[in-house]
DNA sequence: TTAAACTTTCCTGTTT
DNA sequence: TAAACAGGAAAGTTTA
């Protein structure tokens, strides 16, 4: 969240994400901040309605890739079907239920679900949010605000990045245990910035049932896309990184930084559309 | 502290 | 004419 002094966020006079966006998504996430309400909530998480036994299969997954996150685990790296299970399921599930659902993840997850179970704690630093928390902040009196005044905006990114994920259809790439892939994609690897912008786009593109109208898919098969929304979507990239000066031109010229590193192939003649490269992971739907 | 990775920002010129 | 594309250059941020 980068607030200016007046406490008002600096946005392009030209550009407003609210005429953009959705109406599903300004109803549904153009509310409170999370960042920001998260501090006057967390004392408030783990009521008994929330404890893990009460999660859905939802929450389980958000609490997954909350828990990849924190530990800088690429998503990719575990079968995401092993998980489909709601909290009660999950809360049956022994040391060697996860190990065998995750591998060595499954410690992590395992331990990770110990504390909150025992704890009502994730972590000491964790700002875990799931999904009941929405009916909060969908409550929090800000919905009137225009975009630019409107604290909340900014947390539109991290919802959807919580949600995006982890959807049953949109499982990503699980490498065999025995792979390469699965070795390296367990080491942390130098990721300085979060999520890429790749795979912000990517994860966007794998919800459309949450995110339509920004992204849509011109073949699927081969990887082509093309941006509905161009400076939506730069803006919630530039909400996702603290940078409310993000624009659509900036995007795209680090979107065409990818052309050299083969995750993205140019499409040419043909505006606002780019095609994933043989570098980019996670989108074939052979990958689910 | 340094290097590397990955943007971000600014810019000029070109294309649609 | 505006919007988008292309890519050079340099700066900024974060991590190992």
């Amino acid at each position: 969240m980068v607030l200016q002094a007046s406490g008002v966020m600096s946005i392009p006079a030209t550009v407003s994400v609210d005429n953009q966006l959705p109406a599903s998504w300004t109803a549904h996430y153009n509310c409170a901040d999370v960042s920001m309400v998260t501090s006057s909530y967390t004392s408030r998480l783990w009521s008994q309605d929330l404890h893990p036994q009460n999660w859905t299969k939802y929450q389980v997954w958000e609490w997954l890739q909350q828990t990849l996150d924190m530990h800088q685990i690429d998503a990719t790296s575990i079968p995401f079907q092993n998980f489909d299970l709601d909290g009660r399921q999950l809360c049956n599930m022994s040391f060697q239920d996860f190990t065998r659902a995750a591998g060595s993840v499954g410690s992590i997850l395992f331990q990770s679900l110990t504390d909150l179970k025992w704890n009502g704690q994730y972590g000491q630093t964790d700002m875990f949010i799931p999904a009941d928390i929405k009916t909060e902040i969908d409550d929090f009196p800000c919905s009137g605000l225009a975009f630019k005044e409107e604290p909340s905006f900014y947390s539109t990114s991290e919802l959807f990045d919580i949600k995006s994920s982890f959807q049953p259809n949109t499982i990503l790439a699980s490498p065999a245990p025995s792979s390469p892939d699965t070795k390296r994609s367990q080491v942390k690897r130098h990721n300085p910035r979060g999520t890429h912008l790749w795979e912000f786009i990517r994860d966007i593109l794998l919800n459309p049932e949450r995110n339509p109208g920004l992204i849509k898919w011109e073949d699927r098969s081969e990887g082509v896309f093309r941006f509905l929304k161009s400076e939506a979507v730069a803006q919630l990239w530039g909400k996702k990184k603290n940078n409310s000066s993000m624009t659509y031109e900036k995007l795209s010229r680090a979107m065409r930084y990818y052309y050299k590193r083969e995750i993205l192939e140019r499409v040419d003649g043909r505006r606002l559309v780019y095609k994933f490269g043989r570098n980019a992971r996670g989108w074939r739907e052979s990958d689910k």
